[in-house]
DNA sequence: AAGTGGTCTAGACCACGCG
DNA sequence: GCGTGGTCTAGACCACTTT
């Protein structure tokens, strides 16, 4: 099957996401070896260098891992996104985290909660709004209100969510992914509504972060306001060149 | 200048550590662009696809930033670490931003401040200390208190800072670049000494971060606390993939 | 028009892992 | 020995930016 290259997409696009698409829908799984660069070859009619720019970008997006002499291994892909986490939910597996549905998607007027200003072709259709409430050890760490635009995606059901995650529903039955975000960060101190859903009091120091989330469907934004109780599990990240 | 691959290292390794060099030492400074490919290709005597290779790993570890048409410019590179950073520190060019030094780098104990465990080898010894104030059109939004084994590194006078940055002194006169870093964030109220440096009262809520900076000198890490009043200049970071 | 980076071809030789 | 990925050559044509 040989294949061209379009003005929209070169070649080494259509094999890279050929051989993505085969990694999300579960085609090629976690440990498998892709077939080797020859084969890909010689199947789509590219040359290697084609091929090899593909690759080059599965292993740096953290789809696969290059093992000389052996092949490429499909590896589960827990990219440090270099987003922040809370110190617990990817570290501490010991403990329990629980994630409670506090509103389903829902189709609402956009709030002005939102720390973003929001593009023009969003503003022409309500939001899907979901808001989720995050427990460590039974202890509500972290209260995420989330909002993208109708337009560009149609209301998900909390309950068809793929292991609970909206990300992973997204990947695996969307085949978008994040891009890239942009976040900004907000030491505040707790309202009511704030201090009721994590259950501090009144005024006590909460971290507030507004995401808005890029993809891969480009008109497709996910904004998030998260608040965050530090006290016993901070929020934390890292970054290793 | 033809150079030739050893068992130890590819020329695209050579070429790429060559232009690090360049940038690392100031030879190639922030905003300039880089000898256009066909000349580095002529200057090392390679061809085209080992020049890019060497590129493109510069691209992903943040040095440069690629022009289609134009060439290949050197970028800042904490801004591609994704570490946080204020806004308005690197965005909102057209603010007045100020640096007071409130403790020139003198030697201490290891204080009991620092957010993370320290390593065996650096408590042999005393730490330099210094801590510095950040201004914002003349509003302070950060104190910052920093830690270094002071055998990892000998003491460094603030007068001597290069443009008055700590991690440019690094970079420039002595070849050691922070190579990734941890952060912890706790959103706290504010202490008496913290809510007279960054002048609000006392109980504000104010966002502390941990950061412990890992750099190419394996001994030497730097830690960092840092307290910011967000309200007026929210911290933030930004993650393209 | 000239120069830049973006993509691609059709080969080549090498080091590594495995049977 | 054979297949794998790693590196490299010597070209080519394209789209984009600047002069």
């Amino acid at each position: 099957m040989k294949i061209s290259a379009t003005t929209e997409k070169p070649k080494y696009k259509i094999v890279r996401d050929h051989l993505k698409k085969m990694i999300q829908q579960g085609e090629l799984k976690v440990g498998d070896y892709l077939p080797s660069e020859h084969a890909v070859c010689a199947q789509f009619g590219i040359t290697r260098t084609t091929i090899r720019k593909a690759l080059d970008e599965l292993l740096n997006d953290g789809f696969i891992v290059k093992e000389k002499g052996k092949g490429s291994r499909v590896v589960e892909r827990m990219k440090a996104l270099g987003l922040l986490t809370v110190k617990g939910f990817s570290e501490a597996a010991g403990d329990d985290v629980k994630t409670i549905v506090l509103q389903s998607p829902e189709l609402t007027p956009w709030s002005d909660l939102i720390g973003f200003k929001l593009k023009a072709n969003e503003l022409k259709s309500d939001s899907v709004f979901f808001k989720r409430l995050r427990y460590i050890n039974d202890v509500p760490v972290m209260l995420e209100q989330n909002w993208y635009s109708s337009l560009a995606l149609p209301l998900l059901k909390a309950k068809d969510f793929v292991d609970g995650s909206f990300f992973k529903t997204l990947s695996r039955n969307h085949l978008i992914e994040i891009r890239g975000a942009e976040q900004m960060l907000y030491a505040e101190t707790a309202g009511e509504e704030i201090a009721k859903q994590l259950q501090i009091s009144v005024g006590s120091p909460v971290l507030h972060i507004s995401i808005r989330f890029k993809t891969t469907k480009p008109e497709l934004n996910i904004y998030s306001e998260v608040y965050c109780n530090t006290h016993n599990y901070p929020i934390g990240n890292r970054y290793i060149l």
